[in-house]
DNA sequence: TTTCCAATTCGGAATGACTACGATTTACTC
DNA sequence: GAGTAAATCGTAGTCATTCCGAATTGGAAA
């Protein structure tokens, strides 16, 4: 996903086109990787210094809810990123040092749906953490 | 794991035993599910009514740490359950209406470790979320 | 058994992520 | 260009968690 189709997306399902949410989107889009909501506030302090934390709360999980954002809860905070398209269901490996994710093709499901057929299953999570080749040679 | 093992550990650590550690641990020896911190808080609250917040937290972390709980993050709050240890490396299910776990064996780690040959891996996470066979009955 | 001290707990205050809310501003429709 | 609902701002509130100084206590040593 990339900017120009988040604000597509946006605009079809009736959200305006606010300075804030293009702010946003250009710096998920730039960075991709997962930020949290105190990284986006510090990233866009120099252009929006005025730019409230309702804001960017309440406007990084609309686009969550409407999969324009990946979410994922790391050391007891939300993060987001841009939402990956080119396969359809994937997980990531996560940098946790720089943050870089990797995207990882395997994901045991088909698996457990098997061996659990009694069970109502919603969903589930599956990410693998560690230190990206860039940040293991800089150690 | 179950209490006695557990006690032991906290001996062989070196750490004392204390009213508040045996009632923490005999819950969640009981309960075999996750559990918050305020859970055990209100669990508690008959028996042992003064108990602070810092006992209940700081205990529940040092026996994350020395592996005689299972720690997780989930709806923005820390949870734990005694460690289990019939088979040794697992994930689990987990029921989001009674908190009702079933282990789970499949663990695709391997296929992971090959497709990041490059990567340092330190961690990962499997979970699955859903209902279990009760509830969806009792539902 | 008594003494002693570091470990533990208590009580409450501080932190930090996140949410709520009334007042103001703004994007978009007509 | 005017009107309206949506969006934002600023700030205060909530909730899980951590911190800290003072008081208590488990268990080793005398």
């Amino acid at each position: 996903m990339n900017f120009d189709i988040a604000m597509e997306r946006l605009k079809s399902e009736g959200f305006k086109r606010t300075p804030s949410r293009e702010a946003i989107l250009r710096l998920l889009e730039r960075e991709d990787r997962y930020l949290s909501a105190g990284d986006v506030r510090k990233a866009l302090a120099d252009q929006h210094p005025k730019m409230s934390q309702d804001t960017v709360y309440r406007n990084l999980s609309s686009f969550s809810e409407m999969k324009i954002l990946e979410e994922t809860e790391l050391g007891g905070e939300r993060k987001f990123r841009m939402h990956c398209n080119r396969h359809g269901h994937h997980h990531h490996f996560i940098c946790m040092e720089c943050g870089r994710t990797e995207e990882l093709d395997v994901c045991p499901m088909e698996q457990v749906s098997r061996a659990l057929p009694s069970f109502v299953i919603d969903d589930h999570k599956f990410e693998v953490y560690g230190q990206c080749p860039d940040c293991r040679t800089a150690g």
